[in-house]
RNA sequence: GGGCGAUUGACUCAGCGGUUAGAGUGCCUCCUUUACACGGAGGAAGUCGGGGGUUCGAAUCCCUCAUCGCCCA
């Protein structure tokens, strides 16, 4: 295969994705005897949903890791999926109903806009998963699951059953965050705050049977005093103290509500006192509950006033707050207005104010679902990654309020609830026939419950019901418990936190200790814009993963990502960080190419023969050592580090030296180390595409079998390929010291050549002066190496050889090179270099000296950190020394 | 309002008790040497946000302030 000399990845991702899928390697195999499993369940993206940043890094970490464990032999499977995102569905499909047709959902009926909503899901639901295999994700796309299908709804059925007779379930009358557009409850965490800037309001309520007396609230929505029920005060707030006991009169209505002392209030905020709206606001709501006031409800479902609104009836809360403010004007009631930013709540999907009313609703009750997930975190059975996330978590589940789980929507699991006559409730696992006997009551069933249940009711199964949970099959016992779940912070409380309560609730097949869904979870960093702001739709400060995979190619995207992102810390993304990815997917590109080009047909053996040359020894224990930390680094999931540690060895240790290093041996023909070179080239190469491929998939599968076609090798894909072993690699700590001399010395002339502005090419001659017998004896031996890359012409190495007439020398360690210049060349720039290197070794010694000096730290030190400075000490001397002299010799 | 995180070269980030503080990008100089100019070689560039403290020793631990940001209410 002939590779180009650039890496275009658009060449090549489509036809590699396919292959893999016609593999079949991303589904399971067969089960194994002893097979150890490795599940990741992906967040179900909404079927609405277009894939953003977020997803792509989070997807490029679920799919690194679960790649990884493949090709270690674990049973690895990612579970893919959607989920049908109730009311954002349900809008999607309205509007276009509208936009269309100029029809609502109440034109078409239940069944009919149902099955539109269907219709568009088939046709529009999978986009989002598409993306996905853009990514490259190697999801078992056979077991993709939507929480509206039947499993998933056979599971939400069994659950709410299940919960219902444990009397975890309970109807009533709360408060609940209100849509007044899309007409549903919304949970709280459907909400969004924004800043808005608004009026704050003061107004006077009348002191009954003392004209002239009043009591100033101030309030930024003065409509909702028509729902006031008292009004409280602190109780040691002298500015009220004659007023105790004293009864007010709302306006408009003429209610007389009382005036009430509550310590709580803060008595420097406002006029300190405050007006008690318990109907409408989630804090008035449990201090009305605290001093008994009366709940007055102003709404109906359109946040229109009803016939508590007195002569503000009829109308909406908008006109009504413009009307009550007038009145107020004109009954001298207003006092001042001022300009005032705070907190406005918005439903996420209609952006509209959220209304807080008291309605019939489902809820669940949370707190013996708690219990046990809080347990979890405590006893280490689910560990968070950063651990400071479980905090957030625990947090949430000790002060956990009732999830209220029903919404007035038809785009979900319907509850399944049936009344009879009276009214009494009774959850049936199957449908139950209206006129049919109550199996309670034995009265006839007369209606079945309308409402839905929320999306989440079907998420948080998502770990087992994906897998046939109510049955307990095969792929449950299998594939349950998962291992590691990787999700963004938000839906920390709405996902994560259920899923922990439901696999502890449900799960009870299993022993306590096995009911966790994931023993780990990932908190992945936030994607913030170039500025530092969260990347958002509305602000429109978004990048698109998929117009990013288009431009560098998805191997590019995934790696940038890891590169960037240090385990979640968030990350200011600009376009322009891909290229980095894409520079380090050329350069592997090219890497392999040249190695290719040097293959003769054949692999030998480069870790065993024996003209193997320092080089061959040193490469291969830098290749052991990234091995064994990119290895360990995935076991502990530091993506970020694994993803630099490669990076750093493909480019600086293979290219920039080994390559340069093996070129010489590999252009002469008859050099008796080329076979050895050529065997540590494909050695190395191909070790170091394994070791990618969870990152570069897509590049490193097209590599490799570029790679074994030229050495004439069968293979088969790398996706399905095992893990490097470090197989006949050592760590050589000999090779890698000696190596490290030749170094040394090479940038050393190196440094001379630049310094001296002679090109590359310019032959040089150098005398080496070493006096040690250790530094002396690796350069003379591998002198031919030291030639080769530092371009000399030819060299002296002697214990004590002359210095040559009007040369530049540079240091290392306690050797001296010296390389004699020609006349023409001006050694002033050398001699300003080894001044100043002198000043910086000088300044070293110093803080060392003193440190040394410290009776403190000789005594409290650990020993062995004192012995180690006083041999860098010693050595830093020795280099001092040489570097003086020299200096002076100019 | 509560919680959390960040603040290190021009930029984006590592380092989290002992280094003469690192990387990538950008910048400067040189190099078209047959893997790659999406490249190579070398270089300049940082009193580690401010102030206290703990310690023999602090970018690293503690307190405090400031700025920016995230999550939650």
């Amino acid at each position: 295969m002939e590779l180009s000399t650039r890496y275009t990845p658009q060449d090549f991702e489509k036809a590699i994705y396919q292959q893999w899928l016609e593999s079949g390697a991303f589904t399971p195999g067969p089960r194994r005897e002893g097979e150890k499993t490795f599940t990741i369940m992906i967040p179900p993206p909404n079927v609405t949903g277009v894939l953003h940043m977020g997803h792509a890094l989070n997807g490029a970490i679920q799919d690194i890791i679960v790649r990884q464990k493949r090709m270690q032999g674990w049973t690895a499977l990612w579970m893919p999926g959607t989920d049908h995102a109730g009311i954002a569905t349900q809008a999607v499909v309205e509007r276009k109903l509208y936009e269309e047709e100029k029809k609502t959902r109440n034109d078409l009926g239940r069944e009919a806009f149902l099955a539109r909503i269907w219709a568009w899901k088939e046709q529009h639901g999978n986009y989002i998963l598409e993306q996905y295999r853009r990514l490259g994700a190697s999801c078992d796309w056979t077991r993709t699951q939507f929480t509206m299908d039947e499993g998933l709804s056979r599971a939400v059925r069994e659950s709410f059953v299940r919960l219902f007779e444990k009397g975890l379930i309970y109807r009533g009358a709360r408060l609940v965050n209100w849509d007044c557009v899309l007409e549903t409850a919304v949970s709280d965490d459907e909400i969004e705050y924004v800043a808005r800037k608004d009026k704050l309001y003061q107004i006077r309520y009348p002191v009954k049977g003392r004209p002239g007396t009043f009591v100033t609230v101030a309030t930024t929505r003065p409509e909702t005093l028509l729902g006031d029920t008292g009004v409280v005060v602190h109780p040691q707030d002298e500015r009220y103290t004659e007023l105790h006991g004293a009864t007010l009169v709302v306006p408009f209505v003429e209610r007389e509500i009382p005036l009430v002392l509550d310590d709580t209030v803060e008595r420097d905020f406002g006029t300190g006192a405050v007006k008690v709206t318990p109907g409408h606001d989630p804090a008035d709501y449990e201090r009305g509950a605290r001093f008994k006031l009366p709940i007055i409800n102003l709404y109906d479902k359109q946040g229109v006033l009803n016939e508590n609104g007195g002569p503000f009836a009829g109308q909406t809360r908008e006109k009504a707050r413009v009307a009550v403010v007038k009145a107020l004007e004109e009954l001298g009631l207003l006092g001042k207005v001022e300009d005032y930013t705070h907190n406005v709540a918005l439903s996420d999907r209609s952006k509209s104010a959220i209304e807080t009313l008291v309605s019939e609703q489902w809820f669940v009750k949370m707190e013996p679902l708690a219990k046990p997930a809080i347990d979890a975190v405590k006893s280490g059975a689910l560990k968070f990654r950063p651990e400071r996330w479980s905090k957030v978590y625990l947090d949430w589940l000790e002060n956990v309020r009732d999830w209220c789980i029903s919404r007035q929507l038809w785009w979900g699991h319907q509850i399944p609830v049936w009344y009879d006559e009276d009214g009494v409730a009774c959850a049936s696992r199957t449908d139950l026939e209206i006129g049919a006997p109550h199996p309670q009551s034995g009265k006839p069933i007369v209606r079945r419950d309308e409402d839905v249940l929320d999306t989440w009711a079907s998420s948080w199964l998502w770990p087992f019901a994906t897998l046939g949970w109510p049955d307990i099959t095969p792929d449950l016992e299998r594939f349950y418990p998962t291992q590691f779940l990787s999700t963004a912070r938000e839906i920390i409380y709405l996902w994560v936190a259920r899923m922990v309560m439901a696999g502890y609730e449900f799960m009870d097949h299993l022993p306590e200790g096995q009911r966790c869904p994931f023993e780990v979870c990932n908190v992945h960093a936030t994607v913030l814009d170039a500025k530092g702001k969260r990347m958002s739709k509305s602000a429109g400060n978004g990048i698109d993963p998929i117009e990013m995979i288009d431009k560098y190619g998805a191997d590019a995207v995934r790696y940038s990502l890891v590169l960037l992102t240090k385990e979640g810390q968030d990350v200011k993304l600009a376009p322009e960080r891909f290229e980095d990815g894409f520079r380090f997917a050329n350069k592997v590109w090219n890497a392999t190419r040249f190695v290719l080009l040097n293959m003769q047909g054949e692999r030998s053996d480069g870790t065993s023969a024996s003209a193997a040359r320092l080089e061959d020894r040193w490469i291969l224990a830098r290749l052991e050592s990234t091995r064994a930390d990119v290895t360990l680094a995935f076991e502990e999931y530091r993506l970020n580090d694994a993803a630099k540690r490669l990076y750093q060895f493909v480019w600086n240790d293979f290219c920039d030296w080994y390559v340069e290093l093996v070129k010489p041996r590999l252009t002469n023909a008859n050099d008796p180390s080329a076979p050895a070179a050529r065997g540590t080239l494909a050695r190395v190469i191909a070790d170091s595409l394994a070791l990618l491929h969870p990152f570069t998939p897509y590049l490193t599968e097209a590599l490799w079998k570029a790679l074994h076609e030229t050495l004439g090798e069968p293979c088969g894909q790398l996706m399905s390929a095992t893990w490097p072993t470090g197989a006949g690699l050592a760590a050589d700590p000999e090779a890698l010291a000696q190596m490290q001399v030749i170094m040394d010395a090479v940038v050393a002339v190196r440094q001379i050549r630049n310094l001296t502005t002679m090109g590359d090419r310019t032959p040089l001659a150098a005398v080496i002066r070493a006096p040690r017998e250790s530094e002396r004896a690796v350069l003379e031996e591998h002198a031919a190496t030291l030639r080769a890359l530092a371009f000399l012409e030819s060299y002296e190495i002697a214990a004590d050889p002359a210095q040559p007439p009007h040369s530049a020398c540079g240091v290392v360690g306690g050797v001296e090179i010296f390389v004699p210049l020609p006349d023409s060349v001006d050694r002033v720039k050398l001699k300003d270099v080894l001044e100043k290197r002198v000043e910086k070794v000088r300044a070293g010694m110093r803080s060392l000296e003193a440190k040394l000096g410290n009776q403190a730290f000789i005594e409290r030190a650990d020993p062995e950190i004192v012995a180690e400075e006083r041999a860098r000490f010693a050595e830093m001397g020795v280099e001092l020394g040489l570097l003086e002299r020299n200096a002076r010799g100019f």
